[in-house]
RNA sequence: GGAGGUUUAGCUCAGUCGGGAGAGCACCUGCCUUACAAGCAGGGGGUCAGCGGUUCAAGCCCGUUAACCUCCACCA
């Protein structure tokens, strides 16, 4: 039996820990169809937010629900090494012990990150089972394990022998405070404040002075150019000469480019190679050298000369100050301008000049691209309007730098040899080690994430996992990181698996606080998953993340939806525990589908329609709607009506009449509970087992089918409901004592009595207090129904004033109708054009509004003698 | 500069095939009816952002304007 108050706490406790002992979610059944989705590994740095929570629950109800489906399916868990991220983490712990990385080395430095690694793959372990995942744990894998670090070096020593990963001297995006490249990727451009600082340079042959602008003066010491476009008049005469660098004094070239724009600024550009990609380009193209003049932490080096060793900014500062004072000043001009920040690090990227390794991404990309054209091939988005995205992207995409100066990552598989430099690539190490120095960097942790759909099983081998899962079905991710994971894992699959590495991509948006703003550490606006939790349970967490927001879409977090899904859930709860205590000890297998009356027909007939509904959404990924489905059909159709009729059939006599609706309300109800099941795992699977008959758990059970069924009667319940809705208004609006019954007569909208049938009569009674009669008299008032109208008996109604303004306003309706009928049929092109079943629908409406017309007028006028 | 999205009830959002505008919350009225007052019953509330077009018919299709929001590329 179930408690009397439906307690979350209490409610889902301790059934994660049966399910996992039962190993419901080990797949393996080869009897069955496969059926696999990989879990996003979530980066091992801290404890999982509300984004984390939608993603996960997303994955876990399509996991679940074609698991009920039969499939043999694999929700397939692991976690993400998160290189920079956790480096990060790991060094700002030691900080607080006072110790840097340099002061322990390397290997010591990682067995603290190892042990970092293993405290928070626990607390995310815990996080899991309180949302209640159904992952296969057994297979859960770890970006650095063993196995899918072997797939990192089969992935890097093919690509590198393709030609398709190459090492390269060029501008990369560096992060001076963790020391590291970084991938374009990873830079945020932010508007931010700054000086375009202007200076005259003095030209060598003729001593005239020239302006040029800059933003960082502090590069001028890497200056080797003066660039100007080559039809431009106002500098012809002095192309070819030498303009002297305010900064070092240093006679600079002038030269010509078309890449000048002569509309911005002065119309002449410095040019310095090492620390600027345009300049960079030119630099190469000219043949000029590129000399570094910033070091890696971000301080100047001796190029600098007196600046040598200060910081960036503080050389910017010491040498305009210097410059000003020599009146080589023009002016400074305060400008905002987008500046790239490190993503991790949150500091000013430097761009610089440095040897990196790099993928080759156009070959990669066309290949993808080309498989997307195939309906076969392609890798299908919902919603569609994100391929665009992906696409667009793949198109314009430059090389992939995947070097990282860090130490918690794949460490690059090139070795140097000592002597000849000569570089060593291969599955195995040099059997003559001492010979060779291995590569210092790690590869960018995205790498691995990209080899994470097949490496996870099992690839490079060709094991069981992987032929039987692979391709997986559905990745789900949210929309910010297509470009890092999604179309990554897609070239990687491509060239490597030559195949997709998942069939669909449910993508979905950002979570946002109640104010729409997103959720940010610095605004202190988070919310924590395991709060809501506790205040509401898993369940409601889970319902509203699922429900509220259609596929791509933001969701915003608002503490009373999910309170408004804890009430929901309250109602089942409460619906169930009435459906128990009336079936008393009937079990599955007393359960039969004849003798039903009509109310339990058009009962069945809606879990029918509800249930081919929800299967249609929930192919499409349509949770919302499946969710808004659900709560109408249990709230409305089960709670509100069903279960009030069944309290009058169950106290019948006739044990037959009574043993229909049992039957009934416990299909009704395992149907329901199995179709809340992947949204709600906890309560469905209490309520599930608290029934009287013997079964496994509900997460192994197998989702509800239509069942056939006589629906002739359907539409007569429909009728007697909205009699029952009609004749409560009317209790309401003339404000009739509660004892009063009401003697009603049905017609047709052609005038036809309408006979009905006596369970329903009889219903009618006892919910609302309405006889059944066929006599015709005067005062009479008419509801029109949706098919026909109903007539009552009105000598007990007193307030004709009521019933005056009643009627006055539904003429005015029908008045309107008319029009817009008569309108539109009057239309010859309607009448033309439209669907003859439109045409005919529409001229059936005008007949009844006509003569539910008439009988208003008769009405009124009768009213108005009462007057 | 390029691309995408949003605009529907007081608030948050649905609206599938173009064919009588919906839900939750909030609000008003009446009810502790033996599953549930976290509930039941009844009710009010909309120029579907503006303008134009296509169509017999537009919240939905096309164009355009406005406001807001993302993403991408970034210029000395």
């Amino acid at each position: 039996m179930l408690e009397n108050k439906y307690d979350h706490i209490k409610v889902e406790k301790d059934l994660y820990e049966e399910w996992l002992k039962q190993e419901y979610y080990t797949a393996g059944d080869l009897s069955k169809k496969p059926y696999c989705v990989v879990i996003p590994p979530p980066n091992v740095t801290g404890k999982l937010h509300l984004g984390h929570s939608w993603d996960n629950t997303l994955q876990d109800i399509i996991t679940r629900y074609k698991r009920m489906c039969g499939f043999d399916t694999l929700y397939l868990s692991g976690m993400d090494h998160a290189g920079i991220a956790t480096q990060a983490k790991v060094d700002e712990r030691l900080k607080k012990q006072g110790i840097s990385r340099y002061d322990i080395g390397r290997e010591k430095f990682l067995e603290k990150a190892w042990d970092w690694k293993e405290e928070y793959a626990g607390h995310i372990r815990n996080q899991w089972a309180s949302m209640g995942l159904g992952l296969d744990y057994s297979r859960e894998r770890f970006t650095l394990d063993e196995g899918l670090s072997r797939a990192v070096r089969k992935s890097f020593v093919t690509l590198y022998k393709e030609g398709l990963i190459y090492q390269g001297e060029r501008i990369i995006n560096w992060d001076p405070q963790a020391l590291t490249a970084l991938s374009n990727i990873e830079v945020i451009y932010k508007p931010t404040k700054a000086y375009m600082y202007h200076f005259y340079y003095e030209i060598v042959e003729t001593g005239q002075k020239i302006a040029i602008a800059t933003t960082r003066p502090e590069t001028m010491f890497g200056d080797v150019c003066v660039v100007v476009h080559p039809d431009d008049e106002r500098y012809k005469n002095i192309v070819g000469m030498h303009a002297i660098n305010p900064a070092n004094k240093e006679p600079l070239p002038i030269i010509t480019d078309d890449y000048i724009d002569m509309e911005f600024g002065t119309g002449v550009m410095k040019c310095t190679p090492a620390h600027d990609p345009n300049d960079f380009i030119i630099g190469e193209k000219y043949g000029f050298d590129k000399p570094v003049c910033i070091n890696p932490d971000a301080t100047m080096n001796h190029l600098a000369k007196e600046y040598d060793g200060l910081d960036r900014y503080e050389c910017r500062k010491k040498l305009v100050e210097r410059i000003t004072s020599e009146k080589n000043l023009v002016k400074i001009e305060e400008i905002e301008h987008n500046v790239g920040y490190s993503e991790r690090t949150d500091v000013i990227v430097e761009p610089y000049l440095s040897k990196q390794w790099f993928v080759k991404m156009k070959p990669l990309a066309q290949e993808v691209l080309k498989y997307q054209d195939d309906e076969k091939t392609k890798i299908k988005f919902y919603p569609e309007r994100f391929e665009k995205t992906f696409i667009q992207w793949l198109e314009n995409i430059e090389d992939w730098c995947i070097s990282r100066q860090l130490w918690w990552g794949h460490r690059i598989p090139v070795w140097y040899h000592k002597e000849t430099g000569e570089i060593f690539c291969e599955m195995q190490d040099p059997e003559d080690k001492e010979n060779y120095l291995q590569d210092e960097d790690v590869l960018d942790t995205w790498f691995s994430s990209a080899l994470w759909p097949f490496s996870t099983l099992g690839w490079p081998e060709d094991t069981e996992d992987l032929k039987r899962f692979y391709p997986t079905d559905c990745l789900v991710t949210g929309y910010d990181i297509i470009f890092f994971w999604v179309a990554r894992m897609a070239f990687m699959a491509r060239y490597l698996t030559q195949d997709r590495p998942f069939k669909d991509v449910l993508i979905h948006g950002l979570i946002r606080d109640e104010l729409g703003r997103k959720m940010s550490k610095s605004l202190g606006n988070g919310v924590d998953p395991e709060d809501v939790k506790v205040k509401y349970g898993s369940d409601a967490l889970r319902f509203f993340l699922t429900t509220n927001s259609t596929p791509g879409a933001d969701l915003r977090y608002s503490d009373t939806k999910v309170e408004a899904s804890w009430n929901f859930i309250n109602k089942i709860w409460n619906a169930s525990k009435f459906v128990l205590m009336n079936i008393e000890n009937m079990t599955l297998e007393d359960i039969r589908l004849s003798n039903l009356n009509n109310i339990d027909k058009w009962m069945i007939d809606k879990l029918n329609k509800t249930i081919d509904s929800v299967n249609r959404n929930m192919e499409k990924y349509e949770f919302a709607q499946v969710g808004n489905e659900l709560y109408n059909f249990i709230w409305n159709d089960f709670c509100n009506w069903y279960i009030e009729f069944s309290k009058s059939t169950l106290n019948s006599e006739d044990s037959v009449v009574v043993k229909a609706t049992k039957s009934t309300l416990l299909i009704v109800l395992i149907d329901i509970l199995k179709l809340l099941h992947p949204f709600m795992p906890f309560v469905t699977e209490r309520i599930y087992l608290s029934l009287p008959h013997k079964c496994d758990s509900i997460c192994i059970s197998c989702w509800p089918k239509v069942r056939e069924i006589d629906t002739s009667a359907s539409e007569e319940v429909e009728t007697m409901i909205s009699i029952i809705t009609a004749v409560r208004a009317l209790r309401v609006n003339y404000d009739v004592k509660p004892s009063l019954e009401f003697e009603i007569t049905l017609y047709d909208d052609n005038d036809n009595l309408i006979k009905i049938d006596t369970e329903i009569a009889n219903m009618l009674h006892k919910l609302c207090r309405v006889n059944w009669t066929n006599t015709e008299g005067e005062d009479l008032i008419i509801i029109p129904l949706e098919a026909g109208k109903m007539a009552v008996d009105a000598t007990q109604i007193v307030d004709y004033e009521a019933e005056k303004e009643r009627l006055e306003k539904e003429k005015i309706r029908l008045e309107n109708e008319i029009k817009r009928s008569n309108r539109m049929l009057g239309n010859e092109n309607f009448v033309k054009k439209a669907a003859k079943e439109k045409v005919q629908m529409e001229k059936e409406k005008l007949e009844s509004y006509r003569s539910q017309y008439d009988i208003i007028v008769k009405q009124l006028k009768q009213v108005y003698t009462k007057l």
